[in-house]
DNA sequence: CTGAAAGCGCTTACAG
DNA sequence: CTGAAAGCGCTTACAG
């Protein structure tokens, strides 16, 4: 390449970064060069020499990157690293901290410059010795447990004590928690904040109504029938998180109940509108969360060394007919 | 590191490489040292001397990660990648040439192994030069234009003629085609396929039925009056891509028509079922066609060197109530 | 079984 | 304005 352009690598080099103080002649024969050999700069040769030492990768490990959270999510990183010029790695967890430990060491051993997590696992205490030194991780969706850093988070708590609020004021008493495992932090903290709202309006807390472990959609939906048929059964729900949501509403509608018993959702889904009735949801914006965490990390890559922050992303409470029913339309 | 273990570089190398022949007293010390330094080997220096050049990542350029079609698709090459211990780097396009161009060149640059594209460009000659040899390329949902490469396409032509011939055999003669801007292969495919129905069935063709152009949900909904106010109507829709059929069956809700008028969606997408009418669709398959693509991958970079092929995954008709609504129930 | 030397493609730190 | 030498963290190709 330098010998093609008849100038030094270095001179190669510097054309190649747009440095200035390259005479005209030099930078022309070298332009020429390169399309004649249709030269690429090879980044990680520079990056292994450069004295930051910077990839400009960052890697991001999400939960599913085939759920529209998720996916949302990570299209908003991507976003905002373009406009950085930084490409992103992902990868999914799927809930397991074997894959989440594996997915990290993999991005590190590849020098990402900074790491986004979602994660699966209970304690992070190990990204200590795991992350190098200088490289910023920005949780996502959940806390850090265990480690210092930055967080993006939907507030879970507020959320659900507002989706059960509403219910409440709809003039519900008997309101159901149908949830996700609770190692998961934010399936407990939405539990909390059902909890506070029932305690806030004087509803007694019903351990009958708290059905936990609902993995999947297919798993809410075999759930509903044993609730159902309580001796007082619930005449609302509330849906601690999307696939729940739609495995509940996919049982009332085959059971025709779906004008009967009133639901309040966790976190939107596409076309929760277009359902009938259309499905009431606090909804989480994973778009803002995303954008919230890519704009921290890259405020720590340009050298911010503030002490920790978390940024809570409110909810929103959409209102769409499914958590407007009242009690008086259950079934008996 | 080699002097903390007391070893040479090369059998620190050996040892973190898993390489037989080393004395188990030199593993040990070097395991330690390992430890004690938390030491992480550097695998973009290891590429950069390796004599395959090998990264052990790979780019997938996507639609839009957002969308469930490039998510799952996205998810099924993870898959596959994990299979292999190679990760993933991705990108959205947004149907920009531009975009396509400039992360082409990000990802070579960084040495990716292998790029994954399904292009947003009507013509990929520019490969030729932008892509290094040896670097294989595989096109995801549209097939190469102007490059030879390999390719995963689901059906177009066939599912579109599938999803027109179900609704003829339901008695309609009128079916409006509904499509994204014909500049886009797909979109051109799934119309050759509307109008093969036609023709074997000895429906006439009306362009004033065609309707093209309708590059989201909301455009699709906004097509819907006027097309509707024809005065010979379709009595029923084609929507040629699932954003397409959302914002149709939306107008139709909205019109409260949805029982009156029959819709037939190209592409699934999640809750078509819990509609009324369910929707029915001509299902295309993005994780058969992620996992077949990734396949293809793998297998060019173990060393097939067979001449490129195109693989095209069947689509399938499912049928969910939409599709089945008879001529008789249109609007007068 | 082990290691010293060279080199992957760049940038750094100089010297001129 | 330009380039020769050294070095980033590894692997290769040897030699012993």
């Amino acid at each position: 390449m330098a010998a093609i352009a008849g100038v030094s690598m270095k001179t190669v080099s510097r054309v190649i970064n747009g440095e200035p103080g390259v005479a005209p002649a030099k930078v022309k024969s070298v332009e020429q060069a390169v399309r004649q050999l249709d030269y690429r700069p090879n980044l990680t040769a520079s990056s292994l020499r450069r004295l930051d030492g910077r990839t400009a990768a960052v890697a991001a490990l999400l939960e599913d990157l085939a759920n529209p959270f998720s996916a949302e999510l990570h299209r908003a990183l991507e976003d905002v690293a373009h406009d950085h010029d930084v490409l992103l790695f992902a990868g999914s967890l799927d809930e397991s901290p074997e894959r989440e430990k594996q997915l990290i060491r993999a991005f590190t051993s590849r020098r990402a410059d900074a790491l986004i997590l979602a994660p699966a696992s209970s304690d992070q205490g190990y990204l200590t010795y795991e992350v190098p030194e200088g490289t910023p991780v920005v949780f996502v969706d959940r806390a850090p447990v265990g480690y210092e850093a930055d967080a993006v988070v939907a507030d879970n708590v507020g959320g659900a004590r507002q989706a059960v609020t509403h219910l409440i004021s709809h003039g519900h008493r008997r309101i159901a928690f149908l949830g996700d495992r609770p190692a998961i932090p934010t399936a407990r903290d939405r539990l909390e904040g059902y909890q506070q709202a029932l305690r806030a309006h004087g509803v007694p807390f019903d351990p009958d109504l708290v059905v936990h472990g609902l993995e999947d959609a297919g798993r809410a939906e075999a759930a509903l029938p044993g609730l159902l048929a309580l001796p007082a059964p619930p005449t609302a729900l509330f849906a601690a998180q999307n696939e729940i949501t739609v495995g509940a509403f996919r049982h009332l509608q085959a059971a025709d109940l779906q004008h009967h018993v009133a639901i309040v959702g966790f976190d939107d889904f596409p076309l929760a509108d277009l359902l009938r009735p259309g499905v009431t949801v606090v909804a989480q914006d994973p778009t803002a969360i995303g954008r919230a965490a890519a704009e921290l990390l890259f405020a720590r890559l340009a050298g911010d060394s503030a002490p920790s922050r978390t940024v809570v992303i409110p909810t929103r409470l959409v209102v769409r007919g499914s958590g407007e029913i009242p009690p008086s339309a259950g079934p008996r």
